[in-house]
DNA sequence: ATACATTAAATGTAATTACACATAGTGATT
DNA sequence: AATCACTATGTGTAATTACATTTAATGTAT
């Protein structure tokens, strides 16, 4: 489906302004799906980011700090999203020893145990890209992405 | 820059998982960045996006359902939207002869003028892309995001 | 006509987000 | 050590969002 179907658009002004509103659109379209994948779960998709941000770094902490600027979204809240991970035991809180101000977060067995679940749901979404893209071709998309960005 | 080094990941599972990864943080990034740029006109990213839809079929009305059905974000709640531009008196809403359930709105010329306005800022940032990426590149990447979605 | 499933829109609500601000710790300068 | 700029995190709040539910109108079958 092109991008115009989807969302009835009958044309647009510019190759550029196609691009703007598709990568909005996907980048929903990829966000609900992981929402709707990760609802069973009990956690969102910010928290599930964080998660994996933590789990990279196991066993050493991280800092809220560093999640934040690790998040994809860099407007979540860090602080309030461990608290959330925090009430669900998937996260640690210490206060880190050198500097009395940051905060070290570790992510727990559970959190770790969850995120193996979880991981076999990313996989099944990552084989339905597999019927659309090939290897090639994703990694042409990513570039792309990343050329955009500048 | 690199989806790996914006987020600071040092590898991916897959092409397809870094895939994801980069279509929620580009679309997250585009969206901020158009966020930004309707800050000083006084509106959402989300209506814009009707005011859009609205503009495209202007003078003729579009139902609350239309507007669901062609936003960018399906979850949004078009109903409310509408109240928060009607407040700002950028539509017009009226009941619909033909079924009285539905609702037919229009964007007015206040409407029309605040999106002519709001062009301009629109046309900046495709030149902005224009420096990183081609037409032709800027095509190839929406056709495999469409070919992505299926 | 009545009953019933379906549709369109609006609303209630709890949670989340955006953004400004507050608090507290650090490091450098005097 | 007192001051000041800076940094890390937390909090207050208004707005927005997700999602379930409600209200009202329509179409259809009996």
């Amino acid at each position: 489906m092109s991008i115009e179907s989807d969302i009835r658009q009958t044309a647009f002004s510019s190759s550029y302004h196609r691009l703007i509103v598709n990568i909005l659109y996907s980048g929903n379209w990829i966000g609900n799906a992981q929402m709707r994948a990760l609802k069973p779960y009990g956690i969102t998709l910010q928290q599930f980011n964080v998660l994996r941000i933590l789990r990279g770094k196991f066993p050493d902490p991280v800092k809220v700090n560093e999640i934040t600027e690790r998040m994809l979204d860099k407007m979540s809240n860090a602080s309030r999203l461990v608290d959330k991970l925090l009430l669900k035991k998937l996260v640690e809180r210490t206060e880190c020893p050198s500097d009395r101000r940051a905060v070290n977060v570790v992510i727990t067995r559970k959190g770790l145990d969850l995120l193996t679940k979880i991981d076999a749901t990313q996989l099944q979404l990552e084989e339905a890209m597999q019927q659309r893209l090939t290897t090639e071709e994703a990694d042409t998309l990513s570039h792309l992405l990343d050329q955009l960005r500048g």
